[in-house]
DNA sequence: TGTTTACCCTATTAAGTCGATAGGAAATAT
DNA sequence: ATATTTCCTATCGACTTAATAGGGTAAACA
């Protein structure tokens, strides 16, 4: 199931990105139109920021403003931030990798060879999707 | 992250697959073998049995059977039945439909899109994987 | 018939996660 | 200076998960 934190940072990060111009918006716009927690997308777009997709600006006329063009924001690590592993199991993880503790021995696991499967379908998914196939 | 449960389930299932003939099988066995705790694994083979792929037989020389051919237990229901819905957006369930409470309009919204990608995507690897297809 | 074996069922718990909230600190514009 | 807005930390309640406990019930065999 996807988090509310990752839906959420998708839905700003598009609205951002369907706005003309890069002036700031201001987190309670964000949150009004998209009936967003005011609070809890605060924290969402400050690790969006820190990832280095949002820039900010703070006091009077400040907010978050997209950084990178959409098509050069890809869903892949996107979704790595937001949600974290894709894969949905550890041990077929890419990025995530930890092995897991009640399997003796991978290779022989029955389960593992098809949460490759499924693990590399969602990465096809996501590697043909940009921020830019959100927008309007 | 799919759920031990599910996990333990799916071994549990090509455990008993993999056996050559369908003589009951004791859950000690299978929690032994494939490091499970027994009184988890009684809940899930509870419920695959429930749904109709195991049978039971108590007494002494008890245990647990598949009723089915392998190749007839395909991966889309048993994921159903142990992990719940395959969409990670209860708007794009197909067997699973709710409606999010966050969204005010489906067809406009951008992770509706994205979704429906992935659900389907990950549907046809189920759909091309059954049991025989996690034995040996 | 009695006893063992093993499934069946309910309840509980410890730990972890998630979504949300609270309160203030720091920076910027006017 | 003062109002505005982001930034940061801490905490909370509700929920889920994985596991455990304890006993009940049915079937097989001597």
């Amino acid at each position: 199931m996807l988090s509310k934190k990752t839906k959420y940072g998708l839905k700003a990060l598009t609205y951002l990105a369907n706005k003309k111009d890069r002036e700031p918006v201001q987190i309670a716009e964000i949150a009004l139109h998209e009936n967003i927690s005011q609070k809890f997308l605060e924290s969402i777009l400050l690790t969006l920021r820190k990832t280095g997709y949002l820039g900010s600006k703070k006091g009077k006329g400040g907010g978050y403003y997209l950084i990178k063009e959409p098509a050069e924001i890809p869903m892949t690590t996107v979704m790595r931030v937001l949600e974290g592993p894709i894969a949905l199991v550890p041990c077929v993880s890419l990025n995530f990798y930890e092995k897991c503790s009640d399997c003796p021995d991978e290779a022989s696991c029955s389960v593992h060879k098809l949460m490759i499967q499924v693990r590399d379908s969602t990465l096809e998914v996501f590697g043909n999707n940009s921020l830019a196939d959100l927008m309007d």
